[in-house]
DNA sequence: TGCCCTGTTTGATTTCGATCAACTCCAAAA
DNA sequence: TTTTGGAGTTGATCGAAATCAAACAGGGCA
């Protein structure tokens, strides 16, 4: 692991167009930024384990990162898959220092990482930090919400559909898009076995979905819709 | 339903004590208290349904709430179970204002309800109050994602083990308690059918656990731990 | 060009839990 | 007391996905 102790431009760029720190006004943003170090990882880093001390969080800034629950038996089940702009592991400022799950780079990644005493520090004296910090809780909140539900009532192919319908742009009758990661990610996230998901990939064949490597097509998304 | 419109003082003490306005100095706490409104409800009202517009967010005060995703299908499936003292909801304060899950008592219930607009206000006065928004989402993100990872690692009887476990207490060798709320609600919540939860409480019994009604006793709360 | 190595697919089998149906239990009402 | 209805249990069957095993594909490299 390579720490870099300064964000380049480019970092900085898509740090300030995070769902986290767009939210505030620049001055803020800025303010933050500066004391955000940056950590570049090889592909399958640990970036930290469960029970272990949190003293950062994090966004991505290039590159995705799993975040997952390692079981007694040595299991792994993924709670959580995050990709450029995206924050991860903000609950460690409010559940005792400590993380609940390990995060791995499923890739080469960079991180973003943000002090969690500096954070508090910052929240407790300007509220719209604070207020940033509730959006992206609540929208990682959301989506844990969302992947319970998902899991419960869909099966296998349902789940991959939703999936690749996340992917489409409204409105569109067709579409084609890649995957941004490797299909065994793709399986983790969606709680499945890779041949499971290469099996629904074969099912959704009959709603008009093709794919070719990472590349998804999808003949007819409405029928993909109610599939 | 029913509205009231003043906590009493019982109801101001249970609020007082709830995991959101703990974490504030009393004086705030105070303050906010002083713009709650009171509803109760029998048992099995809908108090929001998901597409809704959201006006409010939710503290139990008495009784269990059930929150939950309604399928196209006209299924269910539960993703949190709320009681006294627990907030709900505080997601709707930064995702557009609507709901995105259908909540339901499950008996005869008091909620405290914060309005979203007023809180949204008071966060952006005092940093104190988003720092205790943000430990109720931690709190609730973290439960969703174990909820997560607890689906797709354990079988049936073994998280029914880790449901029971939550309620002894530490150190204890064995255990006696009453479930809070009928058994159906606990199999929604654990993400299983009725039958199923019945199945998994058979299967513990070889491992030392009994059930009488709603009372659940333990014989060795060690043995249950790597059930 | 041929050979690994890794990721993915395909096939066969097994397991877990959903589902459907019948039955028990109990508490509240008559 | 009997009746009735809801909650919970038990049994039988079915289906979805995990698991185990083997084949396959493609890229990087000698």
């Amino acid at each position: 692991m390579i720490k870099v102790l300064k964000l380049n431009v480019r970092e900085k760029e898509i740090l300030l167009r995070s769902y986290f720190l767009s939210e505030l006004p620049s001055a803020t943003a800025l303010k933050i930024v500066d004391h955000v170090t940056v950590a570049s990882h090889e592909a399958r880093d640990p970036i930290f384990k469960q029970g272990e001390k949190a003293d950062y969080f994090y966004t991505v800034l290039t590159g995705f990162v799993r975040v997952f629950r390692l079981s007694k038996d040595g299991r792994e089940a993924d709670i959580g898959i995050y990709g450029p702009g995206e924050t991860f592991a903000e609950g460690v400022m409010f559940n005792g220092g400590t993380h609940r799950f390990c995060a791995q780079t499923a890739e080469a990644v960079t991180l973003a990482r943000y002090e969690v005493d500096k954070l508090k520090q910052f929240a407790s004296q300007d509220p719209a930090i604070g207020i940033a910090l509730m959006a992206s809780l609540s929208r990682n909140l959301d989506q844990a919400l969302e992947c319970v539900a998902d899991d419960r009532l869909h099966t296998a192919p349902q789940r991959v559909a939703n999936f690749i319908l996340q992917n489409c742009p409204e409105n569109a009758s067709s579409a084609r898009f890649r995957l941004p990661f490797q299909k065994s990610l793709l399986a983790g996230k969606l709680g499945l076995a890779p041949e499971a998901l290469s099996r629904a990939f074969s099912a959704l064949k009959s709603a008009g979905v093709s794919v070719h490597g990472r590349i998804i097509e999808i003949g007819d998304v409405n029928a993909l819709r109610n599939f």
